[in-house]
DNA sequence: TCATCACTACCTGTAAACCGGTAGTGACGG
DNA sequence: CCGTCACTACCGGTTTACAGGTAGTGATGA
């Protein structure tokens, strides 16, 4: 019985070359794929894909937002969370939301066909990056490691700005509310991510996807 | 005649999909690849491929840097820019230092073997993305649009610790040289690169590989 | 019902960033 | 020989950021 898989990954080409590597295996079918987050679950719906390899930053939801909705309507699907070597910090998060096997893509495909032959038969699989988050997550577990998405709404709106390079004031208009709550919101931000001034705060923002860098 | 391709980007995984890609044309051979912009200069040499399919992203050397030295040293080597989404700005920079084409990893895999086959008939090759780049570069001629490295090397020193959060006075101690200097730098960084700001400095050191979003 | 939390808003400070100017040095090229 | 420029350094001043506190609201969930 081949294996139904589903490849989300906003690169075409990375899609493609992908595609053809994971063709060579007889037991794997390419049901469908996508470059946009937000497809991802009405194509699981329409092919039922058995693994869906997903890449966690992409446009439209993120990767963690479509494994979210993912696990929680089609609980049979898998995910394999796919990483870049910046998003190597979303382990936690991906695995939290229910993804089943995490492999950035700085190692060889061979990790992904083990991720995949783990997955189906109801494994999980951590490349050694995602290994060392974990231990580390349930080692010092004192507080807040550096939590999911803790941040409300309006505190990721005021992170963006900030990121856009935004003063307090010019956040406080855009958003009509007083530039004393947003440096609020500048502090709880920085008290819940743990960064330091703004460019901590950019590069936590870019690091997530939140803003793009032009 | 088979042309010799070398591969230089930093995720191994994308580095097989895409041999594998490659490989399926029976006039191409990958000769090398390297996921290190160190390497990469010492490969060309050993290996004297006919094209390099390079990266602007990478550990060590940086894409930009690599294809100065690289268009230097055999000018015979032609080199395609393989750009994710965020590096599109790179589009001069790489043209500039001697890239013979510019292809975005979200196109497709034909895209590349358009450009391979371009570029060993010793043409040029760029997608539209870069096409747009050149064209607002050629219009929007005014002062400095977004010129290449014009930072010297205290500049590029600064411009990453400010990216690193640190404060001014925290580079003075860390380069030895005074805080009102530092300053001075801030600004000038801040006038050439024409941001506003830390974020707009520290989106600029990410987007151009001077730093590390962790 | 009561605790929690996001969001709102204010206060007082200190530190840092930012803006403008001037100016000396050494290196490099016309 | 002189202009340019990177790098160094100082001055003044204004604006923001940052750290700490208090406090009212409404929604949500135990």
């Amino acid at each position: 019985m081949s294996l139904k898989i589903l490849l989300a990954d906003d690169h075409q080409m990375f899609r493609e070359a992908l595609r053809t590597l994971l063709e060579r295996e007889d037991n794997l079918t390419i049901v469908a794929e996508t470059g946009n987050g937000n497809e991802i679950v009405a194509l699981c719906h329409q092919t039922q894909p058995d693994i869906v390899c997903m890449d966690i930053a992409m446009p439209g939801l993120n990767g963690i937002e479509v494994t979210r909705q993912l696990t929680d309507a089609l609980p049979s699907t898998k995910v394999i969370a796919l990483s870049t070597f910046t998003d190597r910090m979303y382990v936690l998060d991906m695995l939290s939301v229910g993804a089943s096997a995490f492999v950035t893509k700085a190692e060889t495909g061979i990790e992904l066909l083990r991720a995949i032959d783990a997955v189906s038969r109801n494994r999980s699989y951590l490349c050694p990056d995602a290994t060392d988050a974990i231990k580390g997550a349930l080692s010092d577990r004192s507080p807040a490691p550096a939590s999911p998405n803790k941040l409300g709404n309006r505190e990721i709106q005021v992170l963006k700005l900030v990121a856009e390079g935004l003063t307090s004031v010019q956040i406080a208009e855009k958003l009509n509310i007083m530039p004393s709550t947003v440096e609020v919101h500048r502090r709880n931000i920085m008290r819940k991510i743990t960064v330091k001034g703004v460019a901590g705060i950019t590069r936590y923002a870019l690091h997530n996807g939140l803003i793009t860098s032009l």
